[in-house]
DNA sequence: GGTAGTAGCCTAGCGCTCCTAGGCAAACGA
DNA sequence: TCGTTTGCCTAGGAGCGCTAGGCTACTACC
């Protein structure tokens, strides 16, 4: 009986291009075992459930994500870097639509501190040292950015733009637009 | 044999406060047929299958929510209604965390139009109607809102600010702050 | 008030999923 | 060459979604 070659990277990624194909919660262990011409027992010994799968493709997309940002950031500054930081945000989602649903996951801490969570948040300030924000405002300022790239990619994956005919790439231009402008020209406490 | 008098609104109900306890993927057909002390097939009569019931639970949180929202705007204007809307939004999710999971789900045009998914989209558009912004701006503007509104809420949910100590509120409050700046202030076309 | 029709719930059963226990064979190091 | 480990296997239990078909409680109508 010839041996399929399993390892827990190649069952990694094979669950990260089935969950862009047919969607996170479609990929089970069942067909992942399927497409690698096994039975699905046979995950058991490289895998320790189907959540450690999930979590597993979170933290290859949370890498995959950071490496992306940073080559789109590399030599750019101001808005000319948010906007490479944003594009780049969006481009994976759209591209990946299984891996991005599967960064979504709640990490318990201790693997959200060794993911690559930490490099998007080290990018993130980087960008916002442009803009001259001192904390806790400036923290204020990381949380209303992510908040805005993850709820266009959200609603737009969801069809929450179909209403409506502008084009959402148009609109996500001038919400980096505005985005540029409040980082700009942050409001003081009142 | 008695019978437990079940209707489409009753299982929704059932379905929609299970979803907040228990998490929406974890509100099965059998789990809500054990609430009810009947067999899980006897559901069927009632529902056309398990996504069917996942898809009134979104309707019905989409007409709670709206509800919610209509009660906070009423009679405020300007910031003060963009952040009584902000907090009914954020309040409601917080509250009803499965009912809210719900309500991301993708519904097909046709079901989504005779949703309260439109009394939102109004009630958004009447918000901006006190920051005088023109089409298209007033569309992109809509999208940003509610992006950041979504994208918080989420992010917060799944724990994505738990990194930092800084607290959710302070920085959901400086966020509205830093939207109403944008929103009185839009930045021309480029 | 009897009865036909329908509404509401049942049992039985299939196929899929996740996961465990225990077995056997291929590959590898001594 | 011969253990030892590694890698995949069979077998099987429990839960879930869903269908087919049956029985019973209620309702409406004569």
């Amino acid at each position: 009986m010839a041996r399929a070659g399993l390892t827990v990277e190649r069952l990694t990624l094979a669950a990260a291009d089935l969950a862009d194909e047919v969607g996170l919660p479609n990929v089970t262990v069942a067909a992942l075992a399927r497409h690698f011409g096994v039975k699905d027992a046979s995950l058991y010994f490289h895998l320790r459930n189907a959540q450690d799968l999930r979590v597993r493709v979170a933290l290859l997309a949370l890498a995959e994500l950071a490496d992306r940002v940073a080559d789109a950031l590399a030599g750019r500054a101001g808005k000319d870097a948010l906007v490479a930081f944003a594009n780049a945000y969006r481009d994976y989602a759209k591209q990946h639509p299984g891996r991005y649903a599967a960064m979504q996951i709640d990490l318990d801490p201790q693997t959200a501190a060794a993911s690559a969570g930490v490099r998007h948040a080290e990018m993130t300030r980087a960008i916002l040292r442009g803009y001259r924000l001192a904390e806790p405002d400036q923290t204020d300022a990381v949380r209303m950015m992510h908040s805005t790239f993850h709820g266009f990619v959200s609603l737009e994956r969801t069809g929450g733009f179909r209403h409506t005919p502008r084009s959402a790439d148009d609109s996500w231009a001038r919400t980096l637009d505005a985005l540029d402008a409040v980082l700009s020209n942050w409001p003081a406490t009142a």
